[in-house]
DNA sequence: ATTATTTAGTTAAACGTTTAACCAGTGTGA
DNA sequence: TCACACTGGTTAAACGTTTAACTAAATAAT
């Protein structure tokens, strides 16, 4: 019945786009008719849906997005903020809610910040003009005003934040335990004999730092060694900043012999300068950087380091995302989701290094 | 006149989204009028437009980006795919299109193939789908097939290609000269004395692999040394296969003095594998690798790179695609825009190491 | 035989802009 | 005074879908 029409649809297929009413025009039937088929109504009788489906493969049909968006209300598409895409765990992450959204004919927008506030609003500026569903964001180290993400809330559209949040926007929030990390990382570096432990970390008005340092200053109390002040340094955590700290470091007349960094760039720092003052590593000074970056296991001594499970954040991120798609109540509170991070030793903190090896070549 | 308006305000203030329309009520002008006043229409008074863009801002008034990008075809958007985000390389290139493109009003979506054809394929779908205004991509390694960019072209909308192209494609590329990198490496391995220069290369069937190493045997032969079928390997360059192929250079019993590896992951991996096999570098092997990524610097010895200029590379791709907004000819023809690389000399290749240093440190 | 229900659609409005075409009023030159 | 050009808008259609409300025909229930 429908089959003898190719003769139309070869005038059809030299127009510029094809539109659910070519299709309709074509067999004859409604737009209306065409757009429930293609969504699989029931009102519509399998015979159509097949012919629908049929000629639209045949004119190369592609739904316009920007129609349906505009009039469902709905644009499918979900916007990400990180600080910057070049780390392996801001790629991994995106790549992970990629993954989980696409499933669910999510797509994503990819925005960097390059940790300035500035750039982060004109990029939820973007994502808002793009109409998107939601955002998932991590945010900038420079960002304190919350007025851009109260905007994204009051826009009445689903916000995550992972790695990077805060407590006061009372939105949902995925990340690791920084506090627990600490104590992992200090519990380690008592069992390789370290009594003065150093800690350079990020900016206390950042959350995650801010708890990376009391889980640091707990742990150490734990395991009763002093906390002495000038063994905690804030930093901004860059290569750079790594290395002025850690020359602040060995330029104490009592220097420790173990060092926490919170970053593992601002590792990198300093495990370049200790090296340089020809301080052996790990067994004049101990070192344990954070979030397990490809290059912690390339250098020598390999450095060890906090592995965040990107993959499960990203993950959980976008599940979070979802569940609230689903449910009709748009009403957003505080929901954390925190995940157990895992500290992998490598050479720069293993002590017992040759019997360690010997152990992993068995 | 429009001042005392500010009840009316209020009351649609508490809407869920302000209109154009809303903005056009209260100043009981038409909605088209506010449109033109947004646009600095010339047939809108002065008087009228500041009115209305005040109104707007009291009001909250966000463009519907569905909807005018509906209207008017276009939707300020262009879909960027990259195999991967976390890649100093990519992202560099990412955010240079992104400052060029933003100063014209256009966002970025950003996409990433992770090397999958498959996945290219789908993200290619999906930017078509949200209707951008033009596409840059740099292809996976796995791309042979080249249907999926021939349907952008049909589609109308333009394709800029960088880094990784396709010279059948017939579109703009933008990317370094590879084999002209290829003669500054060799010309430079021997100028350090070096006789027997190896190259690890990428596959051919890519052209900028090929290019290189077309480049490293024409410089072989430019040199007057003698090309060694067995000193040239080619791999997908990662860590892993760039120890297997150095393992592989090392059980010959003529031996390399010199290796060039056509990417930085597996130039690292030969690295790894000549320092467990107490080999030095640069002494008995130089080591020179492609891309400059950042751990070249990092690691010990540092390794001699090649630098892409990805800034460069991003902004003339944007600058590409813009040109082709500009002009009303649709037609695409291959252009290409070749930018020089540069070598960064570092310790792996350095055989006057000392005295390099030195002059450095003056 | 009559009414109710189901099936398979149709119609028309709506989403928020943009834009082509039109027009009323004012000024201007001959 | 008439023709004209400007100025500053207005009207209405259009972009491609979705969807609420309606309907005609067929089938089932009473």
């Amino acid at each position: 019945m429908f089959k003898r029409l190719s003769k139309d649809i070869n005038i059809l297929i030299k127009k510029k786009k094809t539109t659910i009413k070519d299709i309709a025009s074509v067999l004859r039937i409604s737009a209306a008719a065409v757009s429930k088929a293609l969504h699989n109504d029931s009102r519509i009788s399998e015979k159509t849906k097949i012919a629908v489906r049929e000629v639209a493969k045949n004119l190369n049909y592609q739904p316009n997005h920007l129609a349906s968006a505009l009039r469902s209300g709905k644009s499918y598409l979900v916007g990400v903020i990180v600080p910057r895409t070049n780390s392996s765990f801001f790629s991994s992450v995106i790549q992970n809610i990629e993954e989980v959204l696409n499933k669910e004919g999510y797509n994503i927008i990819i925005t960097q910040s390059n940790e300035s506030y500035k750039k982060e609003c004109k990029n939820i500026d973007t994502l808002l003009f793009t109409q998107v569903d939601g955002i998932i964001a991590s945010m900038a180290n420079e960002t304190i005003n919350l007025d851009y993400y109260e905007k994204v809330k009051s826009r009445g559209i689903p916000l995550i934040l992972f790695d990077r949040g805060e407590n006061d926007l009372n939105v949902d929030y995925v990340g690791i335990d920084d506090y627990a990390s600490s104590h992992l990382i200090v519990k380690h570096l008592v069992k390789q004999g370290c009594k003065r432990i150093a800690h350079i970390g990020g900016f206390r008005h950042t959350r995650i730092f801010n708890n990376r340092i009391r889980g640091y200053k707990d742990a150490l109390k734990k395991y009763n060694l002093p906390l002495d002040e000038e063994l905690l340094r804030e930093s901004s955590l860059t290569l750079e900043d790594g290395r002025t700290k850690m020359e602040q470091l060995l330029s104490l007349k009592n220097r420790p012999d173990a060092l926490y960094v919170a970053g593992d760039y601002a590792a990198l720092g300093a495990q370049q300068v200790l090296l340089e003052n020809k301080i052996k590593i790990p067994e004049e000074i101990a070192l344990v950087g954070f979030g397990n970056e490809p290059f912690t296991a390339m250098v020598n001594p390999s450095i060890s380091s906090i592995q965040q499970h990107s993959d499960e954040i990203g993950k959980k991120a976008a599940e979070a995302f979802l569940a609230h798609t689903k449910k009709e109540n748009v009403q957003q509170s505080l929901n954390k989701i925190i995940l157990n991070a895992e500290l992998i030793v490598r050479d720069s903190s293993n002590i017992f290094f040759l019997k360690h090896r010997l152990r992993n070549l068995s």
